[in-house]
DNA sequence: TTCCGTGCAAAAATTTTGCATCATC
DNA sequence: GATGATGCAAAATTTTTGCACGGAA
């Protein structure tokens, strides 16, 4: 799915649930969109604050957590303590440089062999974090 | 391993890296082993104040880096914002209810078809979390 | 005796909240 | 125009740090 159509998807969630579109939120949810770094709420403030220097910090806060709740973002955690957000909906998981912290989407061709339900806990989804070293890392 | 075999590692891996065994230490350490429940920081702080009442926050904070730089716990990520922390070292995965937060150790019986290696990245361990719902949490 | 580790308190960093104003619908 | 969102600043929370003292080696 390109930039364009999500956030056409998104416009059409905000008015499902009577959620204002507001520059703010649509900024934010942009930045994830085109970042594949996982951002914290800190580097979406700093990223946002170059085109629109008003935004506060507090609404980076509220926007990401909307995001998530109308399940347009997920949050990720990784290594070390920040809170990340990803919007890359799809079915994929991480590779984390536990050296530079970097993080990299992964594909699995095969599937993982997971069962969707373990001694009565019903599994939604799943994320597989590989720890390791990246290339860049090596020498 | 039981948890005096444990304890016994614990000091011998202190010794190696000239670290002083304290009375905090191994009850920052022996509250992570007798957990199932991979406390927070928070959590740990207040299992340890009950014994301990003079054992402070910043200590536990101190500690559970160590132990985390010596390869005896492992910081978890899960949901919400907590850093969690876990001294189970066999390897094993983790359901995490998304309405309670509630977290349990899942061996799988059949391996995850997980290469070592992805483009020059090498994979040293795996994570998998499971998001869903727990039993209490259906009703 | 020598250091390293600790407690305490202060500082720093992170996240949430209340409220008046503003913008979207 | 009504309602909900925003910015700001303050509060709450979480984590780190400096320093003098105390305890382990």
């Amino acid at each position: 799915m390109d930039i364009k159509a999500q956030l056409e998807l998104f416009v059409e969630r905000c008015k499902e649930k009577k959620l204002k579109i507001t520059p703010q939120r649509i900024a934010v949810y942009e930045v994830l969109l085109r970042s594949k770094e996982h951002p914290t709420v800190e580097e979406i403030y700093n990223q946002i604050k170059e085109k629109y220097p008003y935004v506060s910090m507090a609404t980076v806060y509220r926007t990401v957590e909307i995001l998530e709740n109308i399940g347009l973002v997920k949050r990720v955690c990784y290594w070390g303590n920040s809170t990340r957000y990803d919007a890359n909906l799809e079915e994929h998981h991480h590779f984390i440089c536990i050296k530079c912290g970097s993080i990299r989407d992964v594909s699995f061709n095969g599937n993982i062999n997971i069962p969707r339900e373990i001694d009565g806990y019903t599994i939604n989804s799943v994320a597989v974090n590989m720890y390791g070293i990246c290339p860049s890392c090596k020498n």
